[in-house]
DNA sequence: TCAAAAGTGTTGGGCCTACACCCATGG
DNA sequence: CCATGGGTGTAGGCCCAACACTTTTGA
């Protein structure tokens, strides 16, 4: 194992979920002061990542990034592109900071979306914070960007991969499911209509358990069987909201 | 301009067109004799790629892969994923090879495709020749899943954008570009539906001029208008053959 | 005149949309 | 007993798939 790093290569990681029917993306503090005086030079947000180990994969790099962050492992991660322009970092602020931490000027960063369940909590989050991807902070280098080809990329995909499940809890609610549809797409669905359509694939298996305290009516929980969808897709068979 | 290129990232371009109802990519000979007896140590194919100047976007990177073969400038051309794995070049012949060009062998490489037009001829063909996408020659490093991903890419993505029309000359037929689904999709489609659906398409317009020759019956030309397509893809349009 | 590809319409069925009310429970 | 979110059925229309013959020309 060889820990020193690939000073030209990193992985940034956009880490979305769904909260309270709001989409949002988990950004870094970058914090930089240069003076005695306490001014902060750079004082922005940024996506979580990592520089590439010698002996590190990309997709290893973004699993760290995730398990340093939540302390799970194993997770759907979507490589969606790469990063490399030659005056990728170019201003005064990023140049500082690429400095700093002894990286080079021209780093080509790999990006990948890692998408939370809407019940999982962050296990380390001093320096982290969840933001509304429509009301997004100072971001620094091409950060913002990257957020919107993910998204973009996730759009493109909702209705030909299993994508949403990976917003959702293990079990789950129709009407949940719907809302994380409804947020992603930006519109409103026919409650009837969609519990059609998602009840008549044979991948969305209903439970016998229901949730009670939520709401007044005790809710029939769901779940998405990959293994009935694996089979299944081999004949073209989509989600198609 | 800074021509010295960064020795650990490089872009490989599948270059790909439609001939004779057959998908096809274009390959490099990769040859190398290291022994007065002169028994090649390396024979077998590549993608085209660059090492990425360090003055160089990727995307200029890949134009200029494209250029050298075809003599030719501005393409739509797409990135579709990254290969960066530790030991993503692990074979002798490979080592062999990347320390030969005074690279490292933790390389990594963004991947683009590149679709030609089927009456596009190359520049430049020295070295290079087309493979049947179903038969494929010995290919060295990973060039075989690149390949594979940059096809699946492509097929995702046939019925929400308009890449088919890449493969098309400026004026076509109408079965012409049915032959194009056909090959991309690997199925057969009813002729007076096809028609129905494409001409339905404002952004696919018919021209007055017919093609004589190639057939008994002249045959009318249509073309892909980008202008109209980009007025019209606002409101969620699609190709959806 | 015939061979070869171009071009053309209709019908039945399935699927999708639109739409309004009752249900089960907690408070 | 009432407020709250959960859950249900139908009818009309549109779109899609299936299907076979005529047209235009070159040879």
């Amino acid at each position: 194992m060889d820990f020193r790093k690939i000073d030209n290569l990193s992985v940034d990681c956009v880490l979305l979920k769904i909260e309270n029917k709001v989409l949002k993306v988990l950004l870094r503090k970058r914090n930089l002061n240069l003076f005695a005086e306490n001014l902060p030079v750079v004082d922005d947000w940024v996506l979580p990542g990592h520089y590439v180990l010698k002996s590190n994969n990309l997709g290893e790099t973004a699993n760290r990034v995730f398990e340093e962050l939540t302390g799970e492992k194993h997770l759907n991660k979507n490589q969606f592109r790469a990063y490399g322009n030659a005056a990728r970092i170019n201003t005064e602020t990023d140049l500082l900071w690429v400095r700093s931490r002894g990286a080079t000027t021209r780093t080509i960063t790999v990006a990948y979306y890692l998408i939370l369940a809407s019940n999982k909590k962050l296990l380390n989050s001093s320096g982290v914070e969840w933001f509304n991807i429509k009301d997004l902070p100072q971001l620094g280098f091409d950060h913002e960007k990257i957020i919107t080809d993910a998204f973009n990329d996730i759009k493109s995909k909702i209705n030909t991969e299993p994508l949403v499940f990976n917003f959702m809890p293990v079990k789950f609610t129709l009407n949940e499911l719907q809302t994380v549809f409804e947020v992603l797409l930006d519109t409103e669905l026919d409650n009837r209509n969609f519990r059609k359509k998602i009840t008549s694939k044979s991948y969305i298996v209903p439970l016998e358990e229901k949730r009670k305290g939520q709401s007044k009516k005790p809710s029939r929980l769901y779940m998405f069987s990959n293994d009935v969808y694996n089979q299944i897709v081999e004949t073209g068979y989509i989600i198609n909201i």
